[in-house]
DNA sequence: GTTCATGATTCCTA
DNA sequence: TAGGAATCATGAAC
């Protein structure tokens, strides 16, 4: 401690190495005339000049009696008090934004599709979804589904593994940082307040970048979705054995071609229509087929005839063990008929009566 | 490329 | 709200 009376003047205040900076500072006095204060700039340069002639041992000696100068703590203090009251206030209070409005919606949607947010069955809901609105019937669906989910599930994974890259660059950098920072702290006046709000400053331009990783993710995902959503209108015919399943169904119950919820459920099951929203799709098998076989009776002629020959086969053969009990359950009686669901036996009477 | 068959969608009505 | 009717859209056959 030797060095001191060196390092500091009579009132305490000095800086190492700089006696006529701290002077300067102390009195505030010097150079009052034109002369003087060229002296002192001369000084404070020549003083900063030697700086950098110092050997590295002896700077880091004047270092380490800086860092136990007794006034260090108080002196530091005060810096660190008159910073905050001016610039770094003022930048504190600007700092302070809402979170971005665009973020939140971002991190809405991504935990709507089930990308960002606990995962969801391997596929999420929202495929799901996208997939029952798609409808479809059997096999082929089921493939698109899958393959949509497995696509989904493709970016979830990207967007999880670019998260966890960027999040562990911002700790690393966020340690550096401050690290860096509470070893300058040493040496110039930072305060723990300083440094929080430098570890936001970077958590904050951190969130930036992960904004632009969330942006690209709902991006892919939009993407994909209107992929998805567009084969809605997407024709996959029915295979042989589901038009022939429908087919048995319409001709037999041509007395009333209107199946009910539980019947559209069975045929479709039997069709193998995989995916939810499947009576949907028999509801529109069932449509079509009433229409244009009412539009075009004598066409249907001959199906009919040979779907109608079938059952009757069949009825024998399973004579009175009630033959209905193969086929889906019953449809609304005939009976109850609206004014819509007219029995379609009297168009087919017509027309075999024109034909 | 055209035509046909047929699944899907939309609009309207009862 | 379900079903009819019209229409669109698309796959398959030629």
């Amino acid at each position: 401690m030797d060095e001191q009376p060196r390092l500091m003047h009579s009132h305490g205040v000095g800086m190492a190495g700089h006696p006529g900076l701290a002077q300067h500072m102390q009195d505030g006095t010097a150079g009052t005339d034109g002369e003087g204060r060229k002296q002192d700039i001369g000084d404070i340069l020549q003083q900063i000049m030697t700086i950098t002639d110092q050997s590295l041992d002896e700077a880091q000696a004047r270092k380490h009696a800086l860092n136990c100068h007794r006034m260090k703590p108080a002196l530091f203090n005060v810096l660190c008090e008159i910073k905050e009251k001016t610039v770094l206030s003022i930048r504190g209070a600007q700092e302070e934004e809402p979170q971005d409005p665009q973020l939140m919606r971002l991190d809405n949607m991504l935990l709507a599709e089930g990308v960002a947010g606990p995962e969801k069955g391997g596929g999420s809901a929202a495929a799901a979804a996208a997939a029952a609105a798609a409808g479809g019937i059997g096999a082929d669906n089921s493939a698109e589904h899958s393959d949509y989910r497995a696509k989904l599930s493709q970016i979830r994974q990207i967007y999880h593994t670019e998260l966890e890259k960027y999040e562990q660059a911002c700790n690393e950098f966020t340690t550096h940082v401050m690290n860096l920072l509470r070893e300058q702290s040493r040496t110039r006046p930072i305060s723990p307040k300083e440094i929080e709000r430098m570890v936001s400053i970077i958590h904050r331009k951190f969130s930036s970048i992960q904004m632009q990783l969330k942006q690209s993710t709902c991006e892919a995902v939009m993407i994909l979705r209107s992929r998805f959503l567009d084969a809605r209108r997407k024709r996959r015919n029915f295979n042989k054995q589901a038009t022939e399943i429908l087919n048995e169904y319409f001709y037999s119950h041509l007395s009333n071609p209107y199946p009910s919820e539980e019947a559209k459920e069975e045929l479709a099951k039997k069709c193998s229509i995989t995916v939810s929203q499947l009576a949907f799709v028999v509801s529109n098998w069932f449509g079509n087929k009433r229409i244009r076989y009412k539009k075009n009776i004598g066409k249907f002629q001959e199906e009919a005839n040979m779907y109608a020959a079938r059952t009757a086969v069949s009825a024998t053969s399973v004579s009175a063990q009630g033959s209905q009990a193969n086929s889906p359950s019953t449809p609304n009686s005939a009976g109850d008929c609206s004014e819509g669901k007219r029995s379609l036996l009297s168009y087919r009477d017509f027309a075999t009566v024109l034909d």
